[in-house]
DNA sequence: ACCGCCGGGTGCC
DNA sequence: ACCGCCGGGTGCC
């Protein structure tokens, strides 16, 4: 499993699995963030939410997005750190709830200055602003208080002094405090200034600032502009009005720009039809399985520098999260997989289940076509997320070609992008995008496109107006719609900051698009046809069976599954790779780890 | 002077 | 490191 490359997340709301459920194969590697492909994130996020920043009204977009991103990184940090971290205190503890509850108490305390020593022994690289991992060292034979620190990749630039690291590390070790430290200036050849960002559990706040004190170091305000000095910054909790507004301008953003109309067809292992968003999804998660695009922070610069007196420019890959760079020709590996973040009932089950059986080694892929999600002319059919969701789940539906009217939702027209494994045309989407964005009142959208035809700008055939923007339609149609007034209250805060992220991911991706306009392509790598054809399935105990029956229902009998659970499983490795699904649970997968490589994993 | 002060040697953990 | 710290040299005014 320390091989493996998690492909695909299955999100599930708080009321599902608050973990999610994982696809796991070997025939990929991943890179280590995922994309969200959409819209009501609500139980994808683990975040805790340092992110309390109104968006102010008069801003500048470009600075609100700036912020956003900060803003966003943070609570992402605290999430994942907190859960790697938590995981460490409570080995055994498989109990979700916990585990949740543990994450959402984080908050940011502070920041304090101090310096990196030590750097004139190490070769690691970070420049203004770039973010740096501190790292509990406990077998460094001089002092087992030591804190490495080290940038993105691991290259280690030097310690945290020994005065500061004594005080620190009882507090890291016990679970108090979590610290991520961000570039302040140049490194001279001796050390190098960084600011410590702080977080920990409320508790934990003045028995820090105590040892913090000791180390003779005072915390200040973790963010001048985004923060007033004093402030505690914990979640706070949106009035049901703010909650849907922000909830509501990102749809818009989605709907408006982003959403794919792409769809494909799972091979004929896959017994059910699916509905024309699960297409939709299915055909975006090939692509994203297959894709060698960059994560979406990846950004190309040009810097501009001296060498030897010289004016040189120079090419990079910028993380715009981190600001770590890496020259041109160490391009980082591509981004593969994702988190399909559908609201509850509306198939991600049955979606992840025709992704397993489509994309594998040794078999064709299906083509995609770009099709339209069209009105209902039915206007008494009902059209909540409910019902679109227990057909979506329940129906059985006889394989036939898109195209025909199918529930309340129809697919328009069918037109081969690709011929299997191939390449779509990057400028296909965006000419998709532009289609959406100019037709805002119709809710009625049919495009047509053609692979490779530059002018993007789809065919509208047919358009009805009747006084709502087209995205509140197409988000009720494809059962998108979201109620956020039954939230509890707790997962307001993440809730906050997962719209908090999807803001900036967009933003992101839109940049990491231009840096890679040049490529034209959008190249797509199935998984090599000699791969292993074992995929692993891991999820909670909970939702265990629920997989077996799913897979049961949906596939023919030429999927063969093995449950990987129980006290007789059968660890042999040949033997679970001959099957095509191997179903496990988190405490399985624990369980048959190393402890120590389990909480590097996070299990 | 079991001090203070000076200035050279020295330097992560 | 244009620092801090260490330990040797040194010692009225």
């Amino acid at each position: 499993v320390t091989t493996c490359a998690c492909h695909f997340v299955e999100s599930s709301a708080a009321t599902e699995s608050p973990r999610g459920d994982l696809r796991v194969s070997r025939a990929f590697r991943s890179a280590p963030s995922i994309p969200l492909r959409a819209l009501p994130p609500t139980g994808a996020s683990t975040s805790t939410c340092v992110w309390n920043a109104t968006r102010p009204k008069h801003v500048d977009k470009r600075q609100a997005l700036l912020r956003l991103k900060r803003n966003t990184l943070q609570a992402a940090l605290a999430s994942l750190q907190s859960s790697i971290w938590k995981d460490k205190t409570m080995p055994g503890d498989c109990s979700d709830e916990a585990q949740e509850d543990a994450q959402l108490s984080y908050e940011l305390f502070g920041r304090f200055r101090t310096k990196v020593v030590g750097t004139r022994y190490y070769t690691g690289v970070a420049t203004l602003n770039e973010m740096v991992k501190l790292v509990r060292e406990p077998e460094n034979p001089y002092d087992r208080n030591a804190i490495r620190v080290a940038n993105m990749r691991d290259d280690k630039i030097g310690h945290i002094s020994r005065d500061l690291a004594a005080n620190l590390a009882p507090l890291i070790d016990g679970s108090q405090l979590l610290v991520e430290g961000y570039v302040q200036g140049m490194k001279n050849s001796f050390n190098m200034p960084i600011d410590v960002i702080c977080l920990g559990r409320p508790e934990s706040r003045e028995l820090v600032e105590r040892s913090l004190r000791r180390a003779g170091v005072s915390l200040s305000s973790a963010d001048p502009e985004s923060f007033t000095s004093g402030t505690r910054n914990t979640a706070d909790t949106l009035s049901k009005e703010e909650m849907q507004d922000r909830l509501s301008s990102m749809f818009e953003d989605f709907l408006g720009a982003g959403l794919s109309r792409t769809m494909m067809d799972p091979r004929p292992e896959v017994l059910s039809e699916l509905l024309p968003h699960q297409k939709v999804a299915f055909a975006w998660m090939v692509q994203r399985e297959n894709s060698t695009q960059l994560p979406p922070f990846w950004e190309r610069q040009t810097r501009m520098g001296k060498e030897n007196g010289r004016q040189v420019t120079k090419d990079v890959y910028c993380n715009n999260l981190t600001n770590f760079s890496v020259p041109l020709e160490s391009r980082p590996a591509p981004l593969r997989g994702g988190l399909l973040a559908d609201a509850m009932g509306l198939g991600k089950t049955l979606i992840v289940i025709a992704l397993i059986a489509t994309n594998r080694p040794g078999v064709e892929l299906p083509p995609m076509y770009t099709g339209a999600l069209v009105k209902d002319r039915d206007p008494a059919q009902p059209t909540s997320a409910a019902a679109a969701a227990a057909t979506a789940a329940g129906s059985k539906r006889p394989r036939g070609g898109g195209g025909g009217v199918d529930g309340d939702v129809a697919v328009v027209e069918d037109k081969p992008v690709t011929k299997g494994r191939r390449t779509v045309k990057s400028k296909a989407s965006r000419s998709k995008a532009a289609a959406c964005e100019g037709d805002d009142d119709s809710d009625v959208v049919l495009v047509s496109e053609r692979p490779g035809k530059s002018e993007g700008v789809g065919k509208v055939l047919a358009a009805e107006q009747n006084g709502q923007p087209a995205w509140k339609k197409a988000k009720n149609k494809m059962g998108l719609a979201v109620s956020v007034g039954h939230l509890p209250a707790a997962a307001s805060g993440t809730l906050t900051s997962a719209l908090a992220k999807a803001h900036a991911a967009k933003a992101a991706q839109e940049a990491a698009q231009a840096a890679e306009r040049d490529q034209e392509h959008i190249t797509l790598r199935p998984p090599p046809s000699d791969g292993p054809t074992a995929t692993l399935v891991v999820c909670p105990v909970s939702v265990l069976s629920n997989w077996l029956s799913q897979l049961e229902e949906h596939t023919t009998g030429e999927l063969s599954v093995y449950q990987y659970h129980g006290p007789n499983r059968n660890r042999s490795a040949s033997f679970l790779g001959k099957h095509h699904i191997v179903v496990t649970t988190y405490a399985t997968l624990a369980a048959d780890m190393p402890a120590s490589g389990a909480a590097r994993a996070g299990l």
